[in-house]
DNA sequence: TGTACATCAGTGAACGCGCGTTCACTGATGTAC
DNA sequence: TGTACATCAGTGAACGCGCGTTCACTGATGTAC
């Protein structure tokens, strides 16, 4: 047997820490994912040779292949909304707001496009849409918070007199289907004569929030 | 052995009809991906099965899976197109063609989700995306159609003093990616609570095509 | 008209691969006495 | 302080499966003579 120069280095996790391992696991998925491009990558035996374990390993922190997918998409979540937040200017023109903060969202969406396509381009699985979202609030809601920071953003320019919305919800949601669908088909079709993406970003903001 | 219900009944083409086989495999794989719903359930040895044939016999007519694809997305980019043509309505009204060719869009991908994916929602692969477009019509030219005629219906529009467009490519581009985002989030994010498609549709269309 | 033959339209068996999952297990480590 | 033991954090081998692809083949059918 010629030696064997990719021998396992990893020391296992000391007793009580085996909890750690499961930061390793998503942590691995994700490289995985930047690294090929696709979800597909993501599978059970390739997941553990990137974290360097045995395949059952995985078993002790994710029921299935899926959950380690749900962990992924949860994290990117919460980095799409914290890069919208992050580009929050100390200004407070609330207009300049809220397009900074379109600007971040097309920015994660152009920077990390796997990631950003894990976060709506994947079947709605039963587990994240509950046949009957009741009153109470659904298990996808954190996963909107960024959402949640535009109805703010076009509410704040028309207190501030600076948009015509009278429906910031539903100019929210129009604005960011737009957007969904801008970054979306850029990426998609990468080889049309698109107009400066600048442009369009200007021009869906302006239009959709009805700016004034 | 026990009878074989499900013996083979399909009888082979006659000499120089082979070519025929070519659509039943298109045909197979599109009832595939109409039943399950994601175009990864189309495989080489479903599709064979689905047509009743074994499963070398797709060599004689795709060099691989990835040119069943290819024809089936061709197929609905066809469907799409002749979709919008069929909406037209015999009223010469601009603003109202311009609406029905939309409306005839979202019906489309409303109607059939999975072949409205099969369109956009996929890696541009390489035979698709030449390097440079070059002067002469890039070979997914044909599949961006239904494109021309939306530049037209803003135009159109234009024409008729019912539009502000100064720049229909640019409007069309941004109520096509528009278009595209909402179609593609309300089926990704079913249980959100969406404003009427209608309205969504509506104001898209007068605002993004500066209808006046 | 009969017959040999080339061609066409596929088939059946096999290959190696990576996959998800299971099972019994191992060896280090902390704890009870 | 020493030692037996339970627990924890994983492992290694194996399973059956469907996949894409290859290879040599078969049998019907049209054609040349």
């Amino acid at each position: 047997v010629i030696t064997d120069m990719t021998a396992k280095t990893r020391t296992r996790n000391r007793r009580g820490e085996g909890v750690l391992l499961r930061d390793e696991i998503v942590a691995a998925a994700e490289r995985i994912l930047e690294r090929e491009g696709t979800e597909e990558a993501i599978t059970l035996r390739s997941v553990a040779r990137e974290a360097g374990i045995a395949a059952p390993s995985i078993y002790s922190h994710f029921d299935d292949r899926q959950a380690i997918l749900d962990a992924v998409v949860d994290n990117a979540f919460e980095m799409l909304r914290a890069a919208i937040v992050a580009s929050k200017s100390p200004s407070g023109d609330p207009v300049e707001a809220l397009l900074s903060g379109c600007r971040a969202y097309f920015a994660f969406a152009e920077a990390e496009p796997t990631r950003y396509k894990t976060l709506f381009n994947r079947p709605a699985t039963a587990a994240e849409t509950p046949a009957v979202p009741e009153g109470a609030p659904p298990p996808w809601q954190h996963r909107l918070a960024a959402f949640e920071i535009l109805v703010g953003g076009i509410a704040n320019c028309a207190a501030a007199g600076r948009s015509a919305s009278t429906d910031p919800f539903a100019d929210a949601a129009l604005l960011w289907t737009a957007m969904h669908g801008a970054v979306s088909l850029l990426h998609y079709v990468p080889g049309f004569p698109w107009p400066p993406v600048d442009h369009m970003l200007n021009e869906m903001v302006h239009r959709l929030a009805r700016l004034t």
